[in-house]
Parts: C-alpha cells; structure tokens; sequence
DNA sequence: TCGCATGCTATGTTTTGCATAGCAAGCTTA
DNA sequence: TAAGCTTGCTATGCAAAACATAGCATGCGA
C-alpha cells in the first residue's frame, strides 16, 4: 500500500501536485464515504462498516490506514475520527453535497 | 456499465441519494481528474489521454460514456467539454483544490 | 493517395475490491 | 474462572476494474 501524501508522486500523477495527490486518495472506492460518514462524528471499525454498506473489511482497513497516513482520521477512545485536516477536507466538500442536490434536481425533478 | 445518475440505486448504496450517486460516480478512477482537466476548456480525446498521464483508451472511454450518461459533460466540435452541470460541479470542487493546497502545506511545508 | 490526427476497440495481464470466515484481545457477567 | 459479548482486524479464494499495448476505421489536408 503506497501512502499518499502531497509532495510524494501518486498514481496517476507524475507531479506530485498536492490536487492529484488528493484525487488519487479520494478517488479510491470508499474514501469520500468513509470521510463522509465521519463528519458527523466518531466511528467503531464496525459501525463505519454498517455505515457504509457493509464494505469488507480488509478494503476498511486499508483506507482507514491509508487515510491515516495522510493525516486526515486519528484513531481516538471510540475508534475512528477525523482529524484537524479531515474536518477541513469535509467542510471543503460541503459544496459537492449542494451540488449533488440540484444536479439531482436537474436530471429528474421527482428523483429526491 | 451502469449509468449512474441520482435516485437510482448505485454501488455501495441503497439509497439512491444524490450524494451517494456523486461519490459512486466520482470515486471511479480518474472520474474526478477528466472532470479536472475540463475544467480549462475542451479536449479532444488524444489530448485529455495525454493530460490523465495516458490513462488507457478503454477507461478514458468508460469514464466518457459515463460522465455523458450523467450530464457532466457533452461531445463538442473540439472533442468533449464540461456541461452547464459540469461546469457547476467544477465550481463546487473549487474549494477542494484549494484544501488540498493547504493540505499539503500542513503536513509538509516544503513540498509545494 | 499518402500521411496524419481522430475516436475508439480488442486482448491479455495485473491490481483492486468483494464475500465470507474466523481469530486474538479486552471487557463483563455469572 | 469461564462463558459470552464487542472490538479491531487478518486470511482466503473469487470477481470486477483497470492496466499496457496494439491496432483499426474514418475523415482530413496536401
């Protein structure tokens, strides 16, 4: 498992650009998920499992390692949280959720 | 291929949330990067391979067909550029760009 | 009609993710 | 002290996604 972190060179990414090293982590299945259902609070390894589907856990584990390696959750007494830098990234994707909400609109008025 | 598109079951929910939908769509690979690249005007499809760091034409061409099915972007003369969604999209994204410089500064000053 | 750019498709391999089972450690209750 | 919980996590075998590379068909200008 590569870490990902801004300065290091990514998958897809031959400049290490701090944008792309964040696509890369973010755009690995179930890494905005994980960050998403964190927003609202701390998680137990399982309850972040139910929370999102009952993802398998060696996939879990590995994004939590690798969203821990980029700083972004902390393990705390209850299990998982986010971070300084996490709680930042979520609000930073507040605008997406807006977002989701009207392109849903657009595509199907009746869909929400 | 699924079309994802809000208010119909998508990977990895039940639900059919529109924020589930944008996560499902936008955490394939190099969804969000395509989207990126757009974002400074039209590509043909050889020049948006080359700006992906030669990603491979069959994802290229899965990724199309499916950003097209969800109204994100739209075939022009040039090659493909962003909707009137998509453009929104890369409004909402903005922010994320701009965490992502912060990001990388936090966890090390020198590598920008 | 030659060369070149375009938008792809095909094929075989590697990587990633999945489903399921289960284990070791730390409770707590009896 | 031992049975029964929850916790975090690993193991294994299989399926799907993505990869690299080659190449094809079309349209264009020279």
């Amino acid at each position: 498992m590569r870490a990902v972190v801004p300065g290091r060179r990514v998958r897809g990414s031959q400049t290490g650009r701090p944008l792309m090293a964040a696509l890369d982590l973010l755009g690995r299945r179930w890494a905005l998920r994980v960050l998403w259902e964190l927003r609202a609070g701390s998680h137990t390894f399982r309850s972040l499992r139910e929370a999102c589907e009952d993802i398998s856990p060696a996939v879990l584990n590995t994004r939590l390692r690798e969203l821990r390696d980029a700083g972004l959750i902390e393990r705390v007494a209850e299990g998982y949280a986010l971070s300084e830098n996490g709680r930042r990234l979520g609000k930073a994707l507040a605008p997406l959720d807006a977002w989701a909400g009207r392109w849903s609109h657009s595509l199907s008025p009746t869909a929400d």
